[in-house]
DNA sequence: GCATGATCATGC
DNA sequence: GCATGATCATGC
């Protein structure tokens, strides 16, 4: 075992997994002993081997199984991949992801099952990291630590990749392959340097291929790391123009349109049942794609959907996150969660049911509080924590449960009602009884007047 | 399996 | 059409 073997425990992919991801943020120079740093150059195949050796601690093998072989059903790869930083801004993968070695004699005698590829490559632990022109690897940037699974659709289109190039060989023309002739995974050169080899059945000598996913499908894995993506994407936008306008001029053109429309517009077909769908609308309208706004994120702005039915009233309150009832019991208002979350900014997308149920893009704007509607949110949250104390009255009715904490006739700003899976989804009352989750809620009302004052 | 934002369902 | 309880879809 390695000097590293307290560290994690290399039959458990999730432990594994867990101590990888520590390097995130990181350079190999802050785990590599002084000793070895700075004796060897810029070499490809360094970066990876540097990672292996000194933080996982394993040795450099020739052998064709798994990095980690004890992990999980078949075994964990481990690979590393450079992206790049483009000009435009953002990142791409910066070359093709090289996997095993091709035996033209064995491979012939596999199946898909059971192939050498799969049981290799079936599951890797990639890490990815952003290489800089001119900087020694040791200094690259540690951007993502991601368990790659082949799996669903790209599973089969990598299967039907494996069985054309398996194919070909069996045909005796690996001389004749080529990285085009398949989609997700290429069989690229490899060993330039070595003579062409002869093989069972071969009509003539090939060249060295290994197995390789392409540049391109590296790309869309890259895709689904970065979890957020900023709306401006250049300096020079900002030159003339404060964030906040640059986003509302983001939804200038869709202005009145119906939401068919604004999808056909932009290209894409969303899912029209998910609950997120007007959240997924609104980003891709301000030209994001990943699931969080970099800039929002940055800014800690909430961003919240509202839907307007035909007299103008919002379909529904607006939901906070659910509370802990020993918590609001115990903290002072100053230091309530709620309190925290109101006095963020918001970036209110507003969408127009019609009478015809047809839906429009309304209006967006950004939006904090007034004090005013604060403080009175303040008295519903202290009304909320004096039932509390006091102890909620809970009654069953019809199979449903009702309690005596603040209601939307109570304020005119906000009221408490369960937020949770369903009613099973019970948190602890600070008197030990459960009680169904429950959340604030700005009120219907409330919200259709903050949205009616907004003027533009 | 759970947290979260969002939405559904029902009674009055 | 509102008030309120319950639940869904997604992401991690």
């Amino acid at each position: 075992m390695s000097s590293k073997s307290q560290e994690y425990d290399d039959t458990s992919v999730d432990s594994i997994f867990k101590y990888a991801k520590k390097v995130i943020n990181h350079r190999l120079r802050d785990f590599v002993p002084e000793k070895f740093l700075g004796t060897k150059k810029g070499n490809k195949g360094n970066f990876g081997d540097y990672l292996e050796t000194y933080y996982f601690g394993l040795k450099k093998n020739n052998e064709s199984r798994p990095d980690f072989p004890n992990a999980g059903e078949k075994g964990l790869e481990l690979k590393s991949t450079p992206i790049k930083m483009l000009k435009r801004g953002g990142f791409s993968a910066k070359e093709r992801l090289v996997l095993n070695m091709i035996d033209y004699d064995s491979i012939q005698d596999e199946t898909w099952d059971e192939s050498h590829f799969l049981s290799k490559n079936e599951l890797i632990l990639l890490i990815t990291y952003l290489y800089e022109q001119g900087i020694p690897f040791l200094d690259f940037l540690i951007k993502y630590v991601s368990l790659m699974k082949l799996e669903g659709t790209d599973r089969e289109i990598v299967r039907q990749d494996w069985e054309h190039i398996v194919d070909k060989i069996r045909q005796g023309k690996a001389h004749e392959l080529s990285e085009g002739e398949t989609n997700y995974l290429g069989a690229c050169r490899k060993g330039w340097k070595e003579k062409p080899v002869t093989y069972k059945n071969a009509i003539e000598p090939a060249k060295k291929r290994a197995f390789s996913f392409k540049q391109k499908y590296m790309n869309s894995i890259l895709r689904r790391l970065e979890d957020s993506e900023p709306i401006v994407k250049t300096i020079s936008q900002l030159r003339d123009n404060t964030f906040d306008n640059i986003v509302l001029k983001r939804f200038n053109p869709f202005k009145n349109l119906e939401v068919s429309q604004i999808e056909k517009r932009l290209g894409i077909g969303l899912n029209k049942k998910a609950k997120n769908y007007y959240e997924m609308l609104a980003r891709r309208m301000m030209g994001v794609s990943a699931k969080k706004i970099d800039e929002f994120e940055k800014a800690d702005i909430t961003m919240k959907i509202i839907r307007l039915k035909p007299s103008g009233m919002p379909k529904e309150s607006m939901s906070f996150k659910a509370f802990d009832f020993k918590e609001v019991a115990e903290q002072s208002w100053d230091e309530s969660e709620f309190s925290d979350q109101i006095e963020k900014k918001f970036f209110f997308v507003v969408f127009q049911i019609n009478e015809d149920e047809s839906v429009t893009f309304k209006k967006s704007f950004f939006w904090t509080m007034p004090l005013p509607d604060r403080k009175e949110a303040e008295k519903v949250w202290k009304k909320t924590q004096k039932i509390i104390h006091e102890g909620v009255k809970i009654t069953r009715k019809d199979g449903k449960n009702f309690n005596n904490l603040p209601g939307s006739k109570d304020s005119p700003v906000a009221h408490v009602r369960p937020h949770g899976q369903d009613s099973r989804d019970v948190l602890k009352l600070p008197d030990g009884r459960k009680m169904t989750k429950q959340c604030f809620w700005f009120n219907q009302g409330y919200i259709k007047e903050v949205v009616a004052n907004h003027k533009d």
